[in-house]
DNA sequence: CATATTGTTTAGTGTCAGCTAAATTTCTAG
DNA sequence: CTAGAAATTTAGCTGACACTAAACAATATG
């Protein structure tokens, strides 16, 4: 019952896709993710699904949804790849766009121990460089309020909860714009094609487009006492 | 002109067995060492030597050497590994036997922007934990004057210089026998099976069967004033 | 509600790196 | 210097996991 590299890779895609709500996942959308062309999909599935019907439930043109232990092992991955962002950031001082590359390949080698030992020299962290929770040891990742930049609402404060971590470039402009997770920001102006938010110190509008927006995820201002 | 993870494999093995001497390393001794039939080593070493002819030379029937570049290229793995292991033995507090795996499946996944944090973190050290130097970067390691303790002369005192990474078991043997890099000691007496030797600031001589000294190199002792 | 478009699967290939069985070459001992 | 043993290579397969082209479902629209 051993589960391979690419096999880990679509239960990781799976869940980030929305296996971690339970809903279908399709296999266009997943060779969108995985950079993989379609049959190659459709073959994986069957053979995941075949070979490891504890993982996944896959249906015949429904695409596919993970069992409890498809999102256990998922989360699994999911927790070495962030601990392994923080690790080289905070240990090995990667700057904030270069983790991503290097930690989605160690993922899929790193042991048990390797992992019991960077949380540990981290201090069991809870939060990877780009805002996104790191699940605790065996558990699933935790539920969190968040909302595309683009779906928030006008004037209405915000705080940048994560940004996504796949594309180097636009890591590297947003750092470049202050925003980063914990920023506060409300939202000004929204057209179809560009975006102008007041940020928190920031004495002018930023202006930034949607694509840029688009990797941006922000949650309601948090005001416990 | 990529090089992939089993191609690496092949080179690193073949320095390690007698390749960073020049000297024609055997389909035999790769397929042991690898843990592979010997019909795939001839296919490896066929596929390598018509696709990287500038890494090495192979003639039927009479095993392969490297060239200037394929040792440039296993030198480099090897100091991957080597960093790898000191890093987890020094930074993620492994213990002695545990690093040689985990360092074989990373290093084959690390970055050059990885080694370089890492060598940088450690402060460019020059020997691992088993006592074998890290070659610098884009360097040969060094000659060093090694030998087998089981082929060492009676009496001549010695220092182990080095100990074999690839068996868990036997290091941790060696370990509860205080017999690491760095330790002088005398051969005592040496018979087919086995071996008595005495270390420095022990009263009684240790002794070990030949398969457990045969992990062992020395050196003669350094004194230099 | 029939057809066009989009999404998904089947069929057939390719590459990589391993394997076994059998053929061949080289080495070694008498 | 030759027979037998040992080492190496060839031939032919296997299992992963990708790909393209073509068939087939599902959905969306006029």
């Amino acid at each position: 019952m051993e589960t391979s590299e690419a096999v880990d890779d679509y239960l990781k895609a799976i869940l980030e896709l929305g296996g971690a709500e339970d809903s279908r996942v399709t296999t266009n959308a997943l060779a969108e993710r995985l950079g993989v062309r379609t049959p190659s999909v459709t073959g994986m599935l069957q053979k995941l699904a075949s070979q490891h019907p504890a993982l996944v439930r896959y249906e015949r043109y429904r695409g596919v949804r993970l069992t409890a232990n498809g999102k256990r092992r998922a989360w699994e991955l999911v927790r070495h790849h962030r601990l392994i962002e923080l690790f080289l950031h905070d240990v090995l001082k990667y700057s904030w766009d270069e983790v991503h590359e290097e930690a989605e390949r160690l993922e899929h080698f790193i042991s048990e121990r390797f992992e019991d030992r960077v949380a540990a020299i981290l201090g069991d962290p809870e939060v990877d460089p780009h805002g996104h929770a790191i699940p605790p040891k065996h558990e699933a990742g935790p539920y969190r309020a968040e909302v595309p930049l683009v779906a928030w609402p006008l004037h209405k404060p915000a705080v940048i909860s994560s940004v996504s971590d796949r594309n180097a470039v636009a890591l590297r402009e947003l750092e470049r714009l202050g925003l980063m997770p914990g920023v506060a920001l409300t939202v000004e102006q929204s057209t179809p094609a560009a975006f102008a938010v007041r940020v928190q110190a920031r004495s002018s509008p930023v202006r930034l487009g949607n694509d840029l927006a688009g990797y941006i995820q922000v949650a309601a201002t948090d005001r416990r006492p």
